[in-house]
DNA sequence: AGCGTTGTCAACCTTACGGTTGACAACGGA
DNA sequence: TCCGTTGTCAACCGTAAGGTTGACAACGCT
């Protein structure tokens, strides 16, 4: 779990983390004020910050004893980058798929080209 | 781990599993294709690759004694869906804190609204 | 029919994860 | 100064994740 990439995947994984950050979008919160919701206990929702903290989509300050939590937005690039990255590729393969079913219904089908699309060397 | 948001960015949390889902938007690969360029067992392998069929990520069909895999790109979708709708919220929030400050500079500091935004359900 | 290839299933091991409880630090307010 | 509030740290527990090895099913080939 080195990376940050896999980091905020596995911190986005759990459903209560994923509600935290959802609230969090609408401004910061305290610990206490955060844990309201869940019926866990504080200590688990501490856990739970210091695990989004880590992966770089939560920051802490401190206020007097309150330690106000506040969203990083900027981290959901990261992951945005990957996935569009990857759903543009997948697409592409299915551009030129759809090329060579198409110019398979068009000619002759005794002798097609065989087309062979260049193997693009991963990442 | 219930929901399938929750199963797909699990999956996606694995590096191994990334390069997977990277190197299958170039086409289906067989297993022990896939398996090649990591130093672990096929078993383990076939258990990423199961991680990956739960999470909808990717489908197996059959092939002689051959199991070509096949990425399913649509459910990229679901991950964007999630993190646009609270990156845009996140950014809107901006927007508003910005206009806080631009009218806390114009008017009297004395007394402000206060928003009190509606907690969205994270589903 | 028998063999090699391809892949899965089952059992097991170690480590990480999510939860708990208990102790305690840090600070504001009476 | 003492107390309540806020939050973290440490120890522990049960379960799931990721890896291994061994057995074996399914199929093509000769």
């Amino acid at each position: 779990m080195s990376d940050q990439l896999s980091r905020v995947f596995a911190a986005l994984a759990d459903p209560t983390r994923r509600d935290m950050v959802a609230r969090l979008t609408e401004g910061d919160h305290t610990v206490n004020d955060l844990a309201a919701p869940y019926d866990v206990s504080l200590q688990a929702v501490s856990k739970h910050l210091k695990v989004l903290e880590e992966a770089g989509l939560v920051t802490r300050s401190r206020e007097a004893q309150r330690r106000p939590v506040h969203l990083e937005a900027e981290v959901f690039d990261l992951m945005t980058k990957w996935i569009e990255r990857y759903r543009r590729r997948a697409e592409e393969r299915f551009s030129r798929l759809d090329a060579v079913l198409a110019s398979m219904q068009d000619e002759d089908p005794a002798h097609r080209d065989h087309h062979d699309p260049q193997e693009g060397t991963a990442s």
